[in-house]
DNA sequence: CGTATCTCAAGAGCGGTGCTCACTAATTCG
DNA sequence: CGAATTAGTGAGCACCGCTCTTGAGATACG
């Protein structure tokens, strides 16, 4: 008994965590719309109603899915980035975006459940904000790093006049008020990344971008510079 | 008798067109799901089974309804830039920017339909590629028109080394190889302003960005100074 | 031990969906 | 008028989310 409560009754033959899991499974086959209570039931080999008892709805179970999809993402990505050098901000991003990108092409459903198109009926609610903010925050991170060894931005009146917006969310980030514009590119970066990877995994590519892998270099290439990030100098070279 | 063909058998009470209409009505109101045959056939006052005379399938009637869909933008669009003197080409990239936003704003389930996760099952024919390019169009003529004034880019080797890629669809707009690297900045504009309207109607921004009309304005200045865009130079003064 | 109590799954059922198919009403041609 | 053609009807299939009643299983307590 790992709570207070004393166990009585009939032992439960589903969980939770089961029904979760099944759920998983289901959207990594079939996306979203084959996330049937029905049919996670007959994997489960359980009659649709009883998954009633532990989920008391379709959206209940669709929101511990999206958490549980955030923190797959922001641990795929985490662990990607933990093989660069901290000190190389700009490859700590490259891998964020490299990563970021794997993980999406891995898991196109669970990208799209996160990413794409709400839930038709479905509202979000309060507590999938903290999670969904995985990737802004190692973005987030990284901006801090860079800044606190001497990184600058490059010039941009229009975002250094957007800054003084992004000042709260500088502090939401644990930053100084005096990156408010390094945040505010940050945010630019932020979505035109996950631009881009709808953009290829929906299909608006075709066409118009052949090779993604060359194009996502470009991109990297020419979010590092707003955001003044740059390969650290090789000490005893130059 | 619009076609050779002779008219036989009882007068249909429902066409193609109306048919479409009510999707277009149901998908405005209730989004992408509501769009059932059975709902449509309701408010038509017509049996469902009599929809499948005019659309073999809902797939079939969601091709449709995103052809017409790009149809309303491009309309609503290219209206808006249509009211910018044509040699201010940063102005009329900034109004094709804010008139997809208020677009997007005002059809947020059209937007989602074209733009979010594709319909779970629908896979897109070839026949969509070239109405889906609408946006992108607009903004390469706003390209090549910049070039032709004489408009330069900024400085941004990753860019140029991305432009060979970027060749043949420079020619698919009737743009020179030498506006490649254009191109390559506008393709990154392009997806990026997606992302932008993306993670605005689908919530992404909530806790993040407050001011939105503000932020995109940033982020107007911001793509614009990638695309070389800037204001033409009043006559007579300076 | 026996029983009351609690927990859980079963199963029937409601109204919804896309889609199929045999049928019939309506229209026009020979 | 009869044949051919066309379009809507209505029943039906298999699926969906969800509700509610019922009964099986497990524990607690007198």
């Amino acid at each position: 008994m790992t709570d207070g409560s004393v166990r009585r009754g009939r032992k439960p033959v589903i969980s939770r965590e089961r029904v979760l899991d099944a759920a998983a499974d289901a959207l990594a086959e079939g996306g979203a719309d084959s996330i049937s209570l029905r049919a996670i039931a007959r994997s489960l080999g359980v009659v649709s109603s009883a998954i009633y008892r532990h989920y008391s709805s379709r959206d209940e179970l669709l929101t511990d899915l999206i958490v549980q999809t955030y923190a797959s993402l922001g641990e795929y990505v985490t662990l990607a980035e933990a093989s660069v050098a901290s000190s190389d901000t700009r490859e700590r991003f490259a891998v964020i975006v490299r990563s970021t990108r794997a993980w999406a092409g891995q898991n196109p459903h669970r990208y799209a459940l996160i990413y794409g198109t709400p839930i038709p009926g479905y509202r979000a609610p309060q507590s999938i904000l903290e999670p969904a903010a995985v990737v802004g925050s190692l973005i987030a991170r990284v901006i801090a790093d860079a800044a606190a060894s001497g990184a600058t931005l490059p010039a941009d009146p229009a975002r250094d006049a957007a800054a003084p917006a992004f000042v709260p969310l500088a502090e939401a980030f644990g930053l100084e008020p005096e990156l408010a514009p390094a945040v505010a590119a940050g945010v630019a970066v932020w979505s035109q990344l996950f631009g881009h990877l709808s953009f290829e995994l929906f299909g608006h590519y075709a066409g118009v971008v052949d090779d993604v892998d060359a194009y996502t270099e470009f991109l990297i290439a020419e979010m590092s510079s707003r955001l003044g990030l740059s390969r650290p100098v090789e000490p005893g070279q130059g």
